[in-house]
DNA sequence: GAACCGTGGTG
DNA sequence: TCACCAAGGTT
């Protein structure tokens, strides 16, 4: 269960003695100027981004499940995966109601699966709990699963119109520009006074256009690299075009190496099948389904052929063949991944050694498996399997 | 606060 | 090739 803090609204203060909630209230009021708002609203009524396949609706479904996508991902990346998300679950209860194989084979290749598992169940809970309605108050929007603040606040804004903030890449990318902080936005401190500029300079009325404007100046004027500052709607107050800065800022997150790791990955193929294993949902590639590993590592003194082998026929049944494929690494956020994989032909199957996690998927439909996206690639290659998802 | 969690585009 | 980055949330 998370929590849910909040601090009051601009010109709300608490009676009686002198609180934090009175200096902060006191603190958004000084921050407050309508032309901030003003300018982002005139310049995106004009310029901004109007035919996304998730706007010019309030469907909160829509709204929702696009903003879900949209989590740490770019617009050109979400849009086929919107759409295709959409014709498969037109509604919030035919999502819930959907096998949660289904909802993570549609989610294969976006990444963070944990969103694909929170967006099921959120669902779900919208269906048992909200009657099948998404609330309009971002502070019950918070308490679903894969909503946060700043995600609660589009979704209320952009649905019901609701007067709330939010703080997302782009925002934090435009304000650090505009107001010149000097401070990696990531450390608390700053994003707690980021939050308290987003309240500040929220309008009375027109918060969708507003909230849109945000998100639109950042995506596609107030870029990280080589910003259009020369069309603008800000770039009049804006500090870091003022002081040079713009290159600069935002400050960028202090940078560490990642740590490597190998793996060893099993196609083992009984006739038209492959063996595939779910993974837990902890942990990388979480509730997805992949190919079974083995840490090379663990068995010193023997050879990666021996243990494939081995592996294989605990795992399922008698090898005939095993063939050493190329190498290939991918690159995650926080470690890079080295893989061999290795194609091990069935003669025999042995049923009694399959575990509940393993699972035999026909070769056929590896487009439609829900798999991370380089064990997809790498299956693809090996059997030139069609798309089929998209029927 | 910090680690964790993906992928594809870009320079 | 590689570092960096993009509509964050959870633990």
């Amino acid at each position: 269960m998370k929590r849910v803090v909040r601090e009051p609204e601009a010109g709300v203060v608490s009676a009686g003695k002198k609180t934090a909630s009175t200096t902060i209230s006191a603190h958004v009021a000084a921050l407050a100027d309508p032309t901030f708002s003003h300018a982002v609203i005139h310049w995106q009524k004009q310029h901004g981004r109007h035919a996304l396949p998730w706007q010019n609706t309030r469907d909160p479904y829509r709204v929702w499940l696009s903003e879900i996508m949209l989590q740490q991902t770019q617009v050109a990346a979400v849009i086929p995966y919107y759409l295709r998300f959409l014709a498969s679950f037109p509604t919030v209860a035919s999502l819930a109601a959907a096998p949660s194989e289904e909802v993570m084979a549609h989610w294969s290749g976006l990444g963070y699966y944990s969103r694909a598992r929170n967006l099921h169940k959120c669902a779900q809970a919208i269906v048992s709990m909200h009657g099948g309605v998404f609330p309009g108050d971002p502070v019950l929007l918070e308490q679903l699963p894969g909503i946060g603040r700043s995600t609660a606040a589009a979704i209320a804004a952009f649905s019901y119109g609701t007067r709330a903030a939010i703080l997302d890449g782009n925002v934090k990318r435009v304000f650090a520009r505009v107001f010149g902080v000097e401070r990696y936005p990531g450390e608390k401190a700053v994003e707690n006074e980021l939050w308290l500029r987003a309240v500040a300079l929220l309008p009375e009325a027109g918060v969708e256009s507003y909230t849109q404007g945000l998100m639109d100046l950042g995506a596609t004027l107030c870029t990280r690299n080589r910003p259009s500052c020369n069309r603008c709607p800000l770039v009049q107050r804006c500090v870091a075009y003022a002081t040079d800065r713009t290159s600069e800022l935002p400050i960028r997150k202090p940078k560490k190496a990642v740590p490597e790791k190998a793996t060893a990955m099993l196609l083992i193929i009984d006739g038209d099948q492959i063996l595939l294993e779910q993974r837990p949902d902890k942990g990388i590639w979480g509730g997805l389904l992949s190919l079974p590993e083995m840490d090379a590592a663990l068995q010193p003194g023997t050879t990666d052929f021996d243990i494939a082998l081995a592996h294989a026929t605990a795992a399922c049944g008698v090898p005939v063949s095993v063939e050493k494929l190329p190498q290939f690494s991918h690159t995650f956020t926080h470690f890079k991944l080295h893989v061999t994989p290795y194609r091990i032909a069935l003669a025999q199957r042995l049923q009694s050694a399959g575990q509940s996690s393993h699972n035999w998927y026909p070769t056929a439909r590896m487009a439609n498996a829900p798999l991370p996206a380089p064990v997809k690639k790498l299956l693809l290659e090996v059997f030139r399997a069609p798309d089929l998802l998209s029927e």
